[in-house]
DNA sequence: GTTAACGCGGATAACTGATATCCGCGATTA
DNA sequence: TAATCGCGGATATCAGTTATCCGCGTTAAC
């Protein structure tokens, strides 16, 4: 079980869009984060169509979150990039083999499952609970009260 | 983020073991499952060196817990199948780029992967909380009270 | 009006991991 | 001695991730 690298990048994007004045190109985040120009853009495009960003197309263009940082959470973002499929797939062998569970018995999820689930959904509730905002904070806390001062100087370079 | 299938196999087969008295071959479990012998036998022979199954060489052998199913819990299944890595691993894109975080910053984690990790540690608590033998209590609820002796009859076959 | 910077979608390719099978080996018992 | 079993290695296939490139339309500056 793995989770998508651009998750992360995804993350810091949002984390860095909620801090500047303007639009920022793809070709700008990707310089701020040392990634991959066109591999990020691919993701972006996908913040876009979760509809947690907008692009502004031409000369000037580039991304902006389309709401504050404190109403977008890691659950969002990790959606977006991930897709909204459980990671627990379950494949109904219990229907399978010599002994069968009865068609009656199926028309609720198996026990196992439901804890799968029920575990997946622990995980999306803590992911829930913490906002692109909240992220924010934890950085300038580590890396210093002026540290979004210098990014937003180095976005309008 | 996919969970290998392997984990519903893995857990499916440790209900029935608990429910089994002398040792089940990988050949009966997979017949029992409808799954292929070959790869199941791959997924218990994890099982196996995680410590979680037993195996005895030889004319009668097989697998049988080591443990009580009330003692065995679905996050031991799941680490010893899909092993104990973290589904988030951050590679530090915050030390990359025009404005990389001081080393002195990044003693402790990036609050990034601080929660995503406490994410997934809410998901692991919730696995660790149900344990073999409260998805074999599920599966008699659902499947009838007389589910395992039936099942325990076809393995004496 | 032309040019340059930008986002968008499609095509493509390399790489990785999951899925799955087969084989020979040693162990055990009928 | 033969049949049944677990074990580990080699191998093949397939899907998903990672990544790049291209042409297209859009927009602003010159």
């Amino acid at each position: 079980m793995k989770l998508s690298g651009g998750v992360e990048w995804a993350v810091h994007c949002c984390v860095v869009l909620s801090q500047a004045e303007g639009p920022v190109p793809a070709q700008r985040l990707a310089e701020f984060h040392g990634i991959s120009r066109t591999y990020l853009a691919k993701h972006l495009q996908q913040l876009s169509r979760a509809g947690l960003v907008s692009s502004t197309e031409g000369r000037v263009g580039g991304y902006a979150l389309t709401r504050p940082g404190g109403e977008i959470t890691l659950l969002d973002v990790v959606l977006a990039i991930e897709g909204r499929e459980q990671a627990f797939r379950c494949t109904e062998i219990r229907q399978n083999g010599p002994l069968p569970a009865s068609p009656q018995a199926c028309k609720k999820a198996c026990g196992v499952a439901r804890a799968m689930h029920a575990a997946e959904q622990a995980w999306r509730e803590s992911l829930k609970g913490v906002t692109i905002a909240d992220l924010a904070v934890s950085v300038e806390q580590d890396a210093g009260p002026d540290t979004f001062v210098r990014v937003r100087e180095w976005l309008g370079t």
